[in-house]
DNA sequence: CCTGAAATCCCGAACGC
DNA sequence: GCGTTCGGGATTTCAGG
């Protein structure tokens, strides 16, 4: 399984040491997470070391995690996207509601919930049958007592750069 | 408002000629965005050159749509994370749910859903009283009719990557 | 915490296969 | 489609304020 269980709270309080130009390059990075570090440090107005020392360290701080590509999956063939909401009997124990849902290769992200439902999972399939498949799967992992799946007809994501 | 309305079909079929090298470049992307050329051209076996091309093709085909850091919203004293289902009446369009729930800052995303609800909004704040205002709006924003809301305790999302 | 400079490495374009 | 070459630019490190 690749990705990190992680529950909150990660950390109980935020970072204190977190300044206004820390958070101009985070901004910054949203917007393009391989701007070179020469162009930060001009529209910052800082040396380009000095940016680079301040990446590093929200790295070191966990507040930057890492970087990764935004995909439309549409166009390689994944063009359905659902939330299914998951039921567990209350003895069901959190850790095992992520690793079973995080063992289906089509689960994206797995959200689990205060109260009902006890998990969101949000799924990418390749077509309505596909979907199908990986429900039933789902449900079968677990001790599933119920679903119901919300299919995504459009989606909007803030800062998501536009081509 | 930043980001970018895009509902599906993006493309109403897969773009053919995406090979296996191109499905090797975005899974290294995906686990770095930052990964050099260099590096990916050492691991795929591939000229520095072609590596960029492939890279360029996908940007051009839109199956690339940007790049982006991660970040660990806790640690920014964003610690509250949410899911917000949203109904409507029947007469209300969809581009308006999406851009009256956009224009609330606290919003991280919109997904349009078929059926019941309407809408599934996710939503980053800073404490519960901080949640309670951001639904308030939500419910005001547009002709609303009703919400729930999924609180979220713990999350995993496919390769992110552990530092 | 910053700047500036030097060495190294990478990018990007051009050319030929 | 691929590789090679090469000049300009970016990254990284380190001395110094």
């Amino acid at each position: 399984m690749s990705g990190s269980i992680c529950l909150r709270p990660k950390e109980a309080f935020s970072v204190p040491e977190i300044d206004e130009i820390d958070h101009h390059v985070l901004r910054l990075l949203r917007e393009d997470g391989r701007r070179t570090f020469s162009e930060m440090a001009e529209r910052i107005g800082l040396s380009v070391a000095a940016v680079k020392r301040r990446v590093d360290r929200l790295r070191e701080l966990g507040v930057i995690t890492g970087f990764s590509v935004q995909i439309d999956y549409a166009k390689l063939g994944w063009g359905i996207e659902a939330f299914t909401e998951l039921r567990y009997p209350g003895t069901t124990p959190v850790s095992e509601i992520i690793r079973t849902a995080a063992d289906v290769a089509e689960v994206q992200a797995v959200f689990t919930i205060a109260g009902d439902p006890d998990a969101l999972i949000h799924v990418r399939v390749r077509d309505l049958g596909h979907l199908q498949k990986v429900i039933d799967r789902l449900r079968r992992a677990g001790d599933v007592t119920g679903t119901k799946t919300l299919l995504v007809l459009g989606s909007w994501t803030r800062d998501a750069p536009v081509p």
